[in-house]
DNA sequence: TTGATAAACTACTGGTATTAGTTTATAATA
DNA sequence: TATTATAAACTAATACCAGTAGTTTATCAA
């Protein structure tokens, strides 16, 4: 009965930790209290529910991927970095499949806290596109746009809906080229 | 003791009812077999499992899907018909939510019946992409690019992951503007 | 009428999240 | 240092869940 030190951060770890290694369908707050030493009941100290801490491994995943994802050079032109922010996204959901599935499944709408996390992701490209020309709901049209066919993509490529006969990466890379053409050409313009 | 007349069908078709009801995440085999005024185990007669009873929803709401958006005129130009697809793909989606969530959370990936099913929807776009001006392999690139783009789109929108800071609906016209005006212009080309 | 089969049933297993009430270890206070 | 309050662990239970084994019964074909 000795303190095992929990808290709510290092429960939420060791979940993504589980879930990464395991798989979202499998994961438990049995597996997840076996694996930190402790009965499953205790987990209840530090969350509140199954589907809180759901929402936390999000708000986590959201913050890897940020992470990932600003880690490059900032130097680029702007289109260069959206294409950046573009290839990273998919191959972090990639590497992070099991992970990923925490956001397409969570129950319910996530949590405001998730959403902001998430947000966050595309937000700080605003004044990168602005600087291509978008005006200001523009930017928020073309930052929801990506965010939807990025996510898109990936759960159905994932789920199997896309089949054997053009090479996905090469669908990814059309849809990205497509996406951001028109913003070099409106960059173009303006010069 | 009756014998309640029950297949695979109706019981498929009263499931997708007590989901577009009560909610895919409250849905249950228990309240399935309430409904239909028979016990749980007796619905393991004429289905395999729960996630094959979805994958069956699955294709069930890829069907009428496809009814409704293929019931508009066929006369128009190759844009316009996309357009007429992309704007039907978001609005069933949302009149029909909880349904359409049978598609994203399905369990592990889904099956080949249903796979085919969704494919359908916009593989019989591929003779008019084609008569755009598209090569064999840019219509399936385009093909995966606008499905993933629709989905994504209506998934991050139904889980709120797009605040208010403009309107949604204007932000899918500029998507889908932006994915079908390439094809315009390589349509004039041609001509 | 008999026999086979399909469809219902009962009763159960092992799993899930969650809660209530209890004990104990730690930290703060007197 | 002794006391007390609190947080964190516990035990034990509840109410669900999907799925299974074995049994009975209704229907159809021979």
């Amino acid at each position: 009965m000795a303190r095992k030190g929990l808290n709510t951060n290092c429960i939420v770890e060791a979940a993504a930790e589980l879930i990464a290694e395991r798989g979202f369908d499998q994961f438990s707050l049995q597996e997840l209290a076996d694996r930190l030493g402790v009965k499953k009941a205790s987990l209840y100290n530090h969350i509140d529910s199954l589907s809180e801490l759901t929402a936390h491994i999000g708000r986590l995943v959201f913050e890897r991927m940020a992470e990932q994802l600003y880690s490059g050079a900032e130097t680029n032109s702007p289109a260069e970095q959206l294409y950046h922010i573009a290839m990273g996204y998919r191959k972090f959901a990639k590497e992070n499949a099991e992970l990923y599935k925490t956001i397409v499944k969570m129950p319910a709408s996530g949590s405001p806290d998730l959403i902001e996390k998430g947000q966050e992701i595309v937000h700080s490209l605003y004044p990168v596109l602005e600087a291509c020309g978008l005006s200001e709901q523009e930017v928020i049209h073309f930052s929801r746009t990506m965010r939807g066919a990025m996510h898109g993509f990936i759960t159905l490529e994932e789920a199997g809906f896309f089949g054997n006969a053009a090479d996905v990466d090469e669908s990814y890379f059309y849809m990205v080229k497509s996406l951001i053409q028109p913003l070099r050409d409106k960059d173009g313009e303006r010069s």
